[in-house]
Formats: structure tokens, C-alpha cells, sequence
DNA sequence: ACGACTGTTGACCGACAGTCGAAAAGGTGG
DNA sequence: CCACCTTTTCGACTGTCGGTCAACAGTCGT
């Protein structure tokens, strides 16, 4: 407990190292030494590799899951305008550290295992504060639709897979074309006038 | 080109691994071991073990798939029964393999490796045929939206992230309400009657 | 008989995740 | 300042695994 600074340490050092190297092929003494540790030590922290990589993921978005959470009660800002603000604060955080750099080839498909965490861990804790919140829409009479957390659902599959890009991949192109198509759909079956939930676009 | 047995051999002894254990505690001896053959003939006909896995996915797939590309030419049956065809001959195979033992903890974890391939298949080979089959609904006034790509993308992604249940893991309950929803917006989206498009739930 | 080609093999290699016992660092009471 | 204990740190070590390789066996055309 006394030392929350080499937990951290190890933290910053796989983030670092992540940024422009493949999952698989980081090895756990390098990390150590990155953090300028012992290997050793690592194991003091972390029960193994994988739990090094859960640990950053949470980390990562910490924050924005933090302030999406704060969101969900400030009733009197607009549904809209709060889901805006917390798709805002995802992106800002979420291009940190799982962009990394080009490695074609199967190294896209190498960092699968990464990407799988992200996706998991965001729509699990994202899911039930934007449900709250289209719940909140649809008792104010903004959104028309029978079930939030299916709709709260949707929405953040098609955009973390369609942001992912390993899952899906498709060109930039596409990927705008299928997010405003998402778009068009959601508007229709809400009940909300065109263009009035653009702010799903990056 | 002789000895296509050795090669289906290795496929099926990973298969078989498969059910009952995480693909991180097969070893490449194991399934040689398994396929009945030396290590070292598995290497002369894959690259890696990750390449086993990827052709054992493909394997997989290759059947429905096949018909779903003969599908998209006959054009004398419905769109919309055409593609519960398709998703029915998806949903015979694919429970195959990739559904395996509870393995509860890490377990689920450690087998996104496995599904992070499935799904990208799934996503990137049925796309364009599904989209295909939309254009000609879209043409022949039984759809009525602008972006068949893009909704064939929507529909993949929230089926097959849903099905696989490693991605957003949720009851079976609320899987099919999110499915329910998916289909209300595609239904009011594409101006279609309630209830015509209920052949996307399983 | 003979190369050339296609398969087949397991011993071997380097690398890595994770273990362990020892020792340093830090704290506490006398 | 010292005994004593607990927390923390460490890198040498271990077992295992993915992948390589040199050797070898069968087969076919000449």
C-alpha cells in the first residue's frame, strides 16, 4: 500500500512500450527494466502478464468513466448534450495508448487480445450510465423508444467495434458511411429529427 | 497436394482441443500428438500455430458461406428469406466449436483470441454478400435505405458481438432484448412492418 | 541405378512466464 | 543503537513452448 508508485511505474511502462510494439512480443523483464525494476517485483504487484494489461486497461479509463458517471445525474443538462460530452471524453482518452503503431501484417491481429479487453471493459461499465441517461431521455419525452438499455447497447458495440478496427476492418470511409448509417437508423426509430444525433461522429 | 488428410488431420485434432480447453494451454507437440503426427510435420504444412487456428476458423465457415454466396444470386426468392436462410446455415455451424466448456475466471478471457478471429471473418466475408442481397431489396422497393454496405455492417456487428456473448457478455435475456431492438430500428429505418424482420432472432 | 522431389521426424535452440530464497529496506519497541 | 519482524526487492533459475533444422524415407521419371 505504501507503494503505489512502482504499480504505476510498471503501468507507464507497458503503456509506453505498447505504443509502438505488438502485445506478444513485450516480455515481462522488459517491462521491468523499463520501470527501471526488477523482474521480480512485477510479480510482487501483478499475479501475472495478463493482469498487468487488465490493470492499464481500467486505468485508462478511469477518467472518463469517472465523469460519464457524474453525467448520468446532472439532470438538468440535455440528454444529447450529455451523451456528446461523454463520447467526448472516451475519445480523448481511449487514442492513448490503443492506436499503436502501423505493423501490418499479423501484427494487426496480434494485438486482438488488447483490443478485446478495451471493447469489453467499455461497454460493460459504459453500457448501464448511457442507459440511464436514455432512460432519463425518454421520461423527459426526448427519445421515443421502449427499452434504453438494449438501445444504450447497440449504439456502443457498433461505435467501439466500428472505432476499434480490428474487428471490423474496413477503410476510414466505410467507417464514417456505417456510423451515419447507425445514425439515420437510431434518428428514425427514436423519433428524432435528422441530424440531431450527430455528435455519435468522431 | 497428396496429403490433404494430414492437413484436415491437424484441423480436426485442434478442433477437438478445443472443446474442452483454452487455446494458451494447447501446445503445438499436443496436437500433433493428438493429429498423430511428428511436430514437425505441422510446421511443414502451417507457418505457425496461430495459422492452425485461422484455417480451422475458415474450415468452419466454408459451408455456410458457400451458400450464402449462391444465395445472393437467386434473385426468384425473397430478400428477406434469403437471408434467414443465410443466418440459419451461420447459426448450424458455428455453435461447432467455438462455444467450449464453461472454463469460468480468466478462462473466458483467454479464449478472445479464438472469437477476435471468428468474428472478423464472419464480418469481413458475409458483408458483402449481405449487403449484395439488401441492394436488391433496395431496388426492388422491399427495403428502403440508402447505404446497403453499411447496413449490412450494422446488422453483422451487433449479431455476431451479441451471439458470441465474449465481447459484452450479458443473460441470455437481455441478449434477446438487444436483438428485439436491433430489429424495431431496422424495421422502422427501412419503413417495414412490424414483425418482418423477427427471422434475425435465434 | 540415380538424382530430384516430396514428406516426415524428433532432437535441439532461444526465449519467455513465472518461482524462489535470500537479502535489503523499513518499521517498532526497548 | 540494537534486536526483531514485516514488507519489499531482486535476479538466478526452472520448465515449457514455438519454431528450426539436418537427416532420413519413400516415390517417380529417366
Amino acid at each position: 500500500m505504501a507503494n503505489q508508485l512502482k504499480y504505476d511505474r510498471i503501468l507507464d511502462a507497458l503503456q509506453e512500450l505498447l505504443e509502438n510494439r505488438k502485445l506478444q512480443s513485450i516480455s515481462v523483464s522488459e517491462i521491468a527494466h523499463t520501470a527501471g525494476i526488477g523482474k521480480g517485483s512485477i510479480y510482487y504487484y501483478f499475479p501475472s502478464k495478463d493482469a498487468i494489461l487488465e490493470a492499464l486497461v481500467e486505468r485508462s479509463y478511469e477518467k472518463p468513466l469517472r465523469t460519464a458517471k457524474a453525467l448520468s445525474s446532472q439532470t438538468e443538462i440535455p440528454p444529447f448534450t450529455r451523451m456528446a460530452m461523454i463520447f467526448q471524453a472516451c475519445r480523448n482518452s481511449s487514442s492513448e495508448f490503443v492506436r499503436s503503431g502501423e505493423s501490418e501484417g499479423s501484427g494487426a491481429q496480434e494485438k486482438a487480445y488488447l483490443h478485446q479487453k478495451y471493447i469489453n471493459h467499455i461497454i460493460t461499465e459504459l453500457k448501464p450510465v448511457l442507459a440511464e441517461i436514455i432512460r432519463q431521455g425518454i421520461a423527459a419525452g426526448d427519445i421515443r423508444f421502449n427499452d434504453a438499455e438494449a438501445l444504450a447497447e447497440i449504439v456502443l458495440i457498433v461505435l467501439t467495434v466500428k472505432t476499434d478496427d480490428t474487428l471490423a476492418p474496413a477503410s476510414r470511409e466505410q467507417n464514417e458511411r456505417t456510423i451515419r448509417a447507425l445514425i439515420s437508423l437510431l434518428e428514425k426509430g427514436t423519433e428524432n429529427p435528422p441530424g440531431s444525433l450527430n455528435f455519435l461522429m468522431s
